[in-house]
DNA sequence: CGCCCTCTTGAATTAAGTCAAATAATGTGG
DNA sequence: CCACATTATTTGACTTAATTCAAGAGGGCG
């Protein structure tokens, strides 16, 4: 395991506590896959030092995307797979009246744009959710790659069947349970992904809004903010903003169990 | 474009309309890729001749699946992704309650199992709606040999980008829209399936129930019930149980434009 | 032919949405 | 650094779309 450190439980100020940990920010500093934080949750898992080299010759890395502005937008030819190295990011469909279909928050490690192999346009759009810094990946190099390289071919064919299995969950969840069960299942996955990242699975920051929340679950604005205070008049969780801090998560999962 | 031959417009009784063609079961008496009528959709896409004998000797062919029996189930271990050569299959998340949540359908040229690759277990389940035939397909070999047909892998990688792009708009219906949409935007999505098939668009038959219709579109068979009903009085369609027939496919589009 | 299961229809209920307004955060220019 | 403007969030009151409950009709299968 890496020497991630989970954010301490002293008071804090809001800025402080960024999703970003200072681990992950030192790792970006250097540019090479072996020696970013995420290795072992992004393309590189399990090749060798040998595989490594390849790919990391491969990697145009460290964009830096300021928050609000867009990895990609749907429409526009496909060339680059962008694997996520710090901050996080919304991946939205839009309409052709504007209105805008929140799909997913993607965090460190998460690899956007699978969803263009097929058609070689961009089918969703990616927005900052705050700084940001991602790895360009240019997606016909690393086809032609990981036909040399068996463990990556499979890692590659195994990040997409995840994201169809996460997408299958995310069908059910909306499709079947109760707002407050949505939200729930949202919290439970968050602090699910940022436990697998090295932080605390109980003590966050939200970097969405609520009503990228809202849009996400298919509920109102109104209706989160009135499940958050819920939760902790329930003594469920600590709200204060984006700042989470999960009490219960026992009840939190009994929550979403589709009993309804 | 193959000679698939849509159904006529004749009177018939629903025995007769079934959901394949005449056309794929001649075709699904034969044993190869090339000479089945579904290589323009299914993996063998854009294969040469040299390639598509490789790939028909990796595929072991036409198991015969009956009506509402499993291809597989969640949890089984993963070896096989399934290709359906007739017939129809719904896939499904099984809850602990022993709830299921309807989270697709399948039709003939469509492949299943693509969510498993990641953790060697199935993560769904697919009931066949019919009988049905699939080809299975031994998924290791399957990546060996794409690693020495370049257009092989490519396909997979298409296959399974799509798979992602249409999970993404299913999450987006289900969350964004309203009962009336939803149905609608489930109705075009099959039209466009079957016509994509060699099908009629306009007139087809469900093979699914009322019920695995209101559970993936997360409604109560009582309101799906009544949009069919409303559909029928809104002159948008003729539905004689599971016979349909789109009569306002214009109306029915405008319909799912998610102005709300 | 008759039972069973699916589907349909009606009436009552409710979860979540909309509208409205207050409050809290954030940003901007002087 | 402060005053003001703007935007995000929360809370309350009311409305509504869709559910649930209940009952009846229609097909299909043994």
């Amino acid at each position: 395991m890496i020497g991630y450190s989970n954010p301490p439980n002293r008071p804090r100020s809001h800025r402080e506590f960024a999703m970003v940990s200072p681990v992950v920010e030192l790792a970006s500093v250097r540019n090479l896959c072996q020696q970013c934080g995420l290795y072992k949750l992004c393309l590189p898992v399990g090749l060798g030092k040998t595989d490594l080299d390849q790919l990391d010759h491969l990697i145009k890395r460290r964009r830096s995307i300021p928050k609000g502005d867009y990895l990609y937008r749907a429409g526009e030819p496909f060339t680059l797979l962008y694997a996520l190295r710090s901050g996080s990011a919304k991946t939205l469909l839009q309409h052709s009246s504007g209105m805008e279909h929140v799909i997913g928050f993607k965090l460190p490690g998460d690899l956007l744009g699978l969803s263009a192999i097929n058609g070689n346009h961009y089918t969703n759009s990616a927005i900052a959710l705050e700084t940001s810094s991602v790895c360009e990946i240019p997606f016909t190099q690393l086809e032609s790659l990981s036909r040399t390289i068996p463990g990556l071919q499979h890692h590659v064919l195994e990040l997409m069947s995840r994201e169809i299995q996460a997408e299958h969950e995310k069908v059910a969840v909306c499709s079947k349970l109760s707002a407050e069960a949505r939200l729930a299942s949202l919290l439970l996955t968050l602090s699910d992904r940022f436990h697998q990242r090295g932080y605390s699975a109980q003590e966050f920051n939200l970097s969405m809004s609520r009503s990228d929340i809202a849009n996400l679950l298919g509920l109102a604005v109104e209706t989160v903010s009135r499940l958050f205070t819920q939760f902790e008049q329930q003594q469920l969780l600590l709200a204060d903003r984006k700042h989470i801090k999960i009490l219960n998560m026992h009840t939190l999962s009994t929550l979403v169990e589709m009993i309804q």
